[in-house]
DNA sequence: GTATTATGTCGTTGATCGTTGACATTGGAG
DNA sequence: CTCCAATGTCAACGATCAACGACATAATAC
């Protein structure tokens, strides 16, 4: 499901707590954050913080992916195929360019 | 491409940005952020609002998918195949059940 | 009806956000 | 090498976050 605002990440996150069947201050006490905040985030609240958000979706078993919006339909089990940088390489770099 | 920390999703709008050609200035400028914050998302800043993040990669051509953990494979033309709950529900919810 | 649970909302508070402007550092091109 | 652009880093500043506690509504069961 594509997620394109904050109002969609609230809107699939509410629902997929819902089908859980946990209420807000479960998830929230599995996310480690207020009640409040879930409240918030389910509201569509654009300036929470994305660590907060990620550990969220995690608590929910729902994963996030980031496509290339051109490559499409290719089937993504080639994996490597819609990216043309070498993750091994970036990581390298990020870790200090030891190669 | 699978974004499980903002740590990915720094590195994952790095190489796009890079891939497109574009420095973090015009990048900053399309999304209307700081060249700092860019600098920073880049880095994962974990703390980043999640509305800036959706801006930039909408800048950069990218998509994000919300996918349930369990069921993939199914391909996702369905669209509605992998998601047990109407959208359009959802969404008259959200909006005041009008109906 | 009452009781219970879930959810939404309101203050307050310390911490952090993102911006601006300036100043290093890096990397290529000449 | 010298330029110049790109990137990284720092110190303010006002604005906002997320947590907390308390209270107000749904929503459901008894």
């Amino acid at each position: 499901m594509r997620a394109r605002t904050a109002f969609d990440l609230g809107l699939i996150i509410r629902e997929r707590r819902r089908k859980l069947g946990i209420d807000q201050r479960e998830l929230a006490d599995k996310v480690g954050v207020s009640r409040q905040w879930v409240v918030e985030i389910e509201k569509g609240k654009p300036r929470a913080e994305v660590g907060l958000l990620l550990r969220t979706l995690e608590a929910l078993d729902l994963k996030l992916n980031v496509e290339n919006e051109a490559s499409e339909g290719i089937g993504e089990g080639g994996g490597a195929g819609s990216w043309d940088f070498n993750i091994d390489d970036v990581v390298d770099e990020a870790r200090g360019k030891k190669r």
